[in-house]
DNA sequence: TTGGCGATTGGCT
DNA sequence: GCCAATCGCCAAT
């Protein structure tokens, strides 16, 4: 339905950064605001990216998020000031990034679940090892794959151009979804997903029902 | 020191 | 749709 947009969207490259006072002080709200905005990699290979189609919140106190235990080694970036980047691994294999959303000290995320496609097509293409346009970027581990994100990138500033921030190409976002969280087991129930409707860029359509 | 557990993916039925 | 692969992290021993 809208697949045009890879077409009609200007390049993430183009976009302003993101200043990190624009971003809403609320992981919940920051999880929707995100929805719409790039998110580029500067790669030596050259600029991959595209726009945010799905996202998740781990607010403070969700029981379901990594920052629920206090902080750790591997979670710290959670706590860091809103706008850095908290880069995991799940299931052994894959890469998860989330961006930090809260003040300094306090543990909570957005989970960025997928992007639909707009630079460096065939840097991802390479990196995924797939040619599948759909599939580069649609869930959690692919999108980091596709952009090669992993924990070298863990706890750096999204709000800041360098080796992966966050964008706005000043297009306003379509209507926006909202549902239940894909694969967690607590707190499972909580509708604080959101993707843009009928995009085909977005992850768990089979989720999307429940 | 160790056992269990995932914010997933991709291959196979 | 079902299920195995895979391994860093951390709570408990």
């Amino acid at each position: 339905m809208h697949e045009g947009n890879s077409v009609i969207a200007p390049p993430a490259a183009c976009s302003r950064v993101l200043d990190r006072t624009e971003l809403p002080v609320d992981t919940v709200q920051l999880a929707r605001f995100l929805i719409g905005k790039m998110l580029v990699r500067e790669l030596a290979e050259g600029v991959a990216g595209g726009r945010i189609v799905e996202t998740e919140a781990y607010p403070i106190g969700d029981a379901a998020g990594h920052a629920y235990r206090g902080i750790t080694p591997r979670n710290q970036a959670l706590f860091l000031e809103r706008g850095h980047a908290y880069v995991y691994v799940a299931y052994g294999s894959s890469f998860m990034m989330n961006v930090s959303s809260e003040t300094p000290g306090v543990g909570a995320g957005v989970l960025i679940r997928s992007i639909e496609p707009t630079d460096g097509i065939s840097i991802m293409q390479r990196n995924r090892g797939t040619e599948q346009v759909r599939d580069l970027a649609r869930g959690p581990g692919r999108l980091c794959a596709a952009l090669g994100i992993d924990r070298r990138l863990d706890g750096i500033d999204l709000c800041q151009v360098g080796p992966l921030w966050l964008g706005s190409d000043g297009q306003s976002a379509d209507e926006i979804g909202q549902g239940k969280r894909i694969g967690i087991i607590r707190a499972a129930d909580s509708p604080l997903r959101f993707y843009v409707r009928g995009n085909c860029f977005v992850s768990g359509a089979r989720a999307l029902n429940r």
